[in-house]
DNA sequence: ACTATCACG
DNA sequence: ACGTACGTGATAGTC
């Protein structure tokens, strides 16, 4: 068997990636998509061909000097997408990195060097794989030159093979007469004119009958189609320009050196920065881990495993120092403990492992010994350091005792790396340590998965301690500095309050709620099995599908991806006619009580009898908290059977729950930031503002506004929040697209000055790439740049509705802390237990309720001045349905 | 790991 | 023509 060369056609085979994968974008915003599927098959060819020489080539530019001849054929050529053009030098940079020489040359095109390295390798004695999108590459096919073209469907790649009598059998003509065919249809594309009114299948008939241009113009006399001729005999000189056009040039003046061609080592460690760059975790699996230390300058100094001794020294060196901290608590299947990593701003660190034999719980460590040394280490690290830098401070402050917190909110040396990282772009997944090294430091370090749990809190304390100072200097400069120092890192104290105080849920009550919920089940299942004629699983949409719409045959609407749509809104309308279907629905609503509320709850009841839910600060894009493990922010409340779930939420004895929450905040802050007059008016007027919005915008007098009416213009109220769109809202009332778009005009006439504000936030961001709240809260916005329509379509949305529920986000920050501080130095029995957006619940001494009453209504009201009042109503109960 | 569905603001 | 309201999290089923 001789030697292989393999040659790749590298802006066709990108462009095939780019149209074959969806989109994809890494974290500096890169769109990566064509590039990871451009790799993908290259490994896929590397893998069957196993060449011992591969090289891509490349087209200088966009047009090249053969084109440029011609430049009146250059306007049917359409810009390639930005987010292509983007990805261009990337899989240039990709392919250097991984050893494998690129193919340029001013005034050729890829086709023509590739034809040129073909030919010099066949006549070497080679066999030659060329692999392209393009099927013009068809002419260079030879009995030892074979072109693959690689079809990506459905993430299936599939090659079709082409050595010459592959081409004869496809296409009918040789490779040779396959230029001339060419020539004679033209090539939009590639801008080859061609002859008019001759397509493919006339061109191929043509060759076929006469070989070549020269003898079909010999015989032109013998074609007897009127039209045909003509053209032929009109376009002579164009057919053979085309001919000069289609033809590849297979003698380019090129080096190539086959020494240079050879394959060497694709898994260099500078590929394995750019996969990490590009984040192509997938491919990461075929470098060796060996490389990873070496990928740049990042070292790690210190050291895991210390004894007690040693990490006592470290402890004693860190008093007075900067200190960054990370404590992981680590749940192996063999150990679990804590592990706890410090590194000082001297230079010092270490990591030291405590191992617990009972689970351990974070409202009660363990007193075991072991436990005793964390809790000093802990103690002295918060006393006697001048600063503590954590990657996470609410995690950190789970093994804080209540003392050193109170000393921890009084004393001023907290960074939250993390938080940090999230408010310079809240759009992350998630802030781990290697995202912030890469990010704003510049290093590859190993990840969690790549090392051990040990090592990786060691470098996660190391990366907060070296980034701490970049990230706050890039905070400055975005002017989100009060943000932070103001809003967020105070606010860590009230969540880590919040949660650690939990909420008490009665176990029993729960229980029985489940049981009365089972029984019903259990009867409509028996009448849906009984309605279908067979048994099957109600849960399953596609099972419930096939019976619904196959079986019973019912009228289908919409359909998703993977098959039939069973959702609500569909099954809604038929629910009048098919008594089955009301039962499904039901099934639904109680099963979905079931599993995520009733069953889901109990098991988060801890000993104490509450549930600690976990409120996280940095996960929503609009600066939103969301709270987790138990989710207690999304409890039933609209539909009463629901709604009675919130009475096993109780408060300790001799106390009393008193909720709070903001009315219509953030319509009030849509008025306050368009400055709309008629909005602000209406406001102030202190009427029903939806059945003002309806009597404004449906032009009827306000006591002549129907229920409906009001509820039409309630939906349109929210649809400007969410950044309105006629479909949207159509879909919503159940009304036509036109009639919604005319709601919206109307809307907008009642409130002009909302329209030029809303225009405004979008042309803001399209220009900046971010919307801004009120109180700085940054939310990138990469889609508003896009070219795709409906992607950018997004893009505007967000950059409508996320300056109003970011600021609703802020002001509610805003009036927790206040709240907060205020129940602390008045020293009032009370605490602040869960927060969902624009309501907090408090548990309260019940002889403290009334000034729990008071404070909430002034710090709420307070924590904004806006030209709109905000309004608080405030409710009190023996449990979270009444209270509310 | 991904999709569909549905609970909340 | 494109085919969607904004922001979350949990569950069950499917691959």
């Amino acid at each position: 068997m001789g030697e292989k060369v393999v040659l790749m056609d590298g802006h066709s085979i990108l462009n095939r990636a780019y149209y074959g994968i969806p989109m994809l974008t890494n974290r500096e915003g890169l769109h990566t998509n064509a590039v990871y599927g451009f790799l993908n098959i290259m490994f896929k060819i590397i893998a069957e061909e196993n060449p011992d020489y591969f090289g891509v080539a490349f087209d200088m530019h966009e047009k090249t000097f053969r084109h440029k001849m011609f430049e009146a054929y250059k306007g049917t050529r359409h810009k390639a997408d930005p987010e292509f053009i983007e990805q261009v030098p990337l899989i240039q940079d990709m392919l250097k990195a991984m050893q494998v020489p690129l193919f340029m040359k001013a005034g050729f095109e890829a086709d023509d060097i590739l034809g040129t390295i073909a030919r010099i390798s066949e006549e070497k004695g080679y066999d030659v794989r060329i692999i392209s999108g393009d099927r013009d590459l068809l002419q260079l096919a030879t009995d030892k030159v074979m072109i693959r073209i690689p079809k990506t469907i459905k993430g299936q790649t599939t090659i079709e093979n082409y050595l010459k009598n592959d081409v004869k059998s496809v296409m009918g003509v040789t490779p040779i007469e396959y230029i001339d065919v060419k020539a004679l249809q033209g090539d939009s594309s590639d801008n080859i004119p061609g002859v008019p009114g001759v397509g493919p299948k006339t061109a191929t008939e043509l060759i076929v009958t006469y070989k070549n241009l020269d003898n079909l113009y010999a015989h032109l006399d013998e074609i007897t189609k009127k039209a045909l001729n003509k053209n032929l005999t009109e376009n002579k000189e164009q057919a053979y320009l085309s001919k000069t056009l289609a033809t590849i040039i297979t003698d380019a003046p090129i080096d190539v050196s086959f020494d240079d061609l050879k394959v060497t080592n694709f898994y260099t460690k500078e590929a394995y920065a750019m996969c990490k760059r590009l984040e192509f975790n997938k491919l990461l699996d075929r470098f060796e881990s060996a490389e990873v230390s070496t990928v740049n300058d990042y070292e790690l100094k210190f050291k895991t495993g210390l004894t007690k001794q040693e990490f006592d020294e470290i402890i004693d060196n860190a008093k007075g120092k900067t200190v960054a901290v990370n404590v992981i608590k680590h749940a192996d299947k063999s150990v679990s403990g804590i592990e706890l990593s410090i590194v000082t701003d001297e230079g010092c660190g270490g990591n030291i492992f405590f191992k617990d034999n009972e689970q351990l719980d974070l409202f009660s460590l363990g007193s075991g010994t072991d436990m005793d040394v964390f809790e000093g280490f802990i103690h002295t690290l918060v006393r006697d350091t001048a600063k503590l830098i954590l990657p996470d401070a609410k995690a950190f402050f789970k093994y804080v005792n209540a003392e050193d917190m109170e000393y921890l909110e009084g004393a001023d040396k907290l960074e939250d790396v993390y938080i940090l990282a999230y408010l310079l772009n809240p759009i992350r997944e998630e802030y781990s340590y290697d995202y912030v090294a890469a990010e704003y430091l510049g290093f590859t370090v190993p990840s969690v998965k790549e090392t051990d749990v040990a090592t990786a809190s060691l470098v996660e304390a190391d990366i907060a301690l070296r980034a701490y100072d970049e990230l706050l200097k890039r905070l400055q400069s975005e002017n989100m500095l009060a943000l932070y120092m103001q809003i967020e890192l105070p606010l860590t104290f009230v969540l880590d309050s919040m949660e650690k105080e939990g909420i008490r849920a009665e176990k029993s009550a729960l229980k029985e709620y489940g049981d009365n919920l089972t029984e019903s089940i259990v009867k409509l299942e028996k009448n849906i099995y009984k309605a279908a004629g067979e048994e099957f699983n109600i849960n399953s949409p596609k099972q419930l599908g096939v019976i619904l719409f196959e079986k019973l045959n019912l009228p289908n609407g919409k359909k998703t991806k993977t098959g039939y749509s069973t959702a609500a809104d569909v099954l809604e309308k038929l629910s009048a006619d098919y008594p089955i279907v009301n039962d499904i629905l039901e099934y639904r609503t109680l099963s979905k009580l079931k599993s995520t509320y009733a069953d889901g709850l109990i098991n988060f009841i801890k000993d104490d009898g509450r549930i600690h839910t976990s409120f996280n600060q940095t996960v929503t894009a609009t600066g939103r908290l969301s709270s987790a493990d138990p989710n207690l922010q999304n409890i039933p409340i609209r539909m009463e059977l629901g709604r009675l779930i919130r009475k096993v939420f109780v408060p300790k004895e001799g106390y009393t729950f008193v909720d709070a929450d903001y009315s219509q905040i953030e319509l009030r802050l849509l008025a306050h930031m368009s400055g709309d007059d008629n909005l602000i008016e209406a406001y102030k007027s202190g009427e029903d503002i939806h059945r003002m919005t309806a009597s404004k915008a449906f032009n009827v007098p306000f006591d002549a506004v129907t229920d409906d009416l009001r509820r039409r213009a309630k939906a349109v109220n929210f649809g400007i929040v969410y950044g309105i769109s006629a479909y949207g809202l159509s879909e919503d009332l159940h009304i036509s697209q036109k009639m919604a778009t005319e709601y919206i005009e109307n809307y907008f006439k009642a409130y002009p000055k909302i329209k030029s504000y809303l225009d405004g936030l979008v042309a803001f961001a399209k220009d900046k790439g971010y919307a801004l709240t009120l109180y700085n809260r940054r939310r990138m916005i990469p889609e508003i740049k896009e070219s795709a329509f409906m992607v950018r379509q997004f893009g505007e949305r967000v950059a409508m509705n996320a300056p109003i529920q970011g600021s609703a986000a802020d002001i509610m920050k805003i009036a927790m802390i206040n709240v907060y501080k205020r129940l602390k130095a008045e020293n009032i029995d009370a605490k602040i237990l869960v927060q969902v957006h624009d309501e907090l619940l408090i548990e309260a001494a019940d002889s403290e309720v009334k000034k729990v009453y008071k404070i909430l209504e002034e710090e709420m009201c307070n924590a904004s001045k806006l030209s709109v009042d905000l309004v608080v109503d405030i409710h009190d109960g023996k449990n979270w349905y009444e209270a509310k």
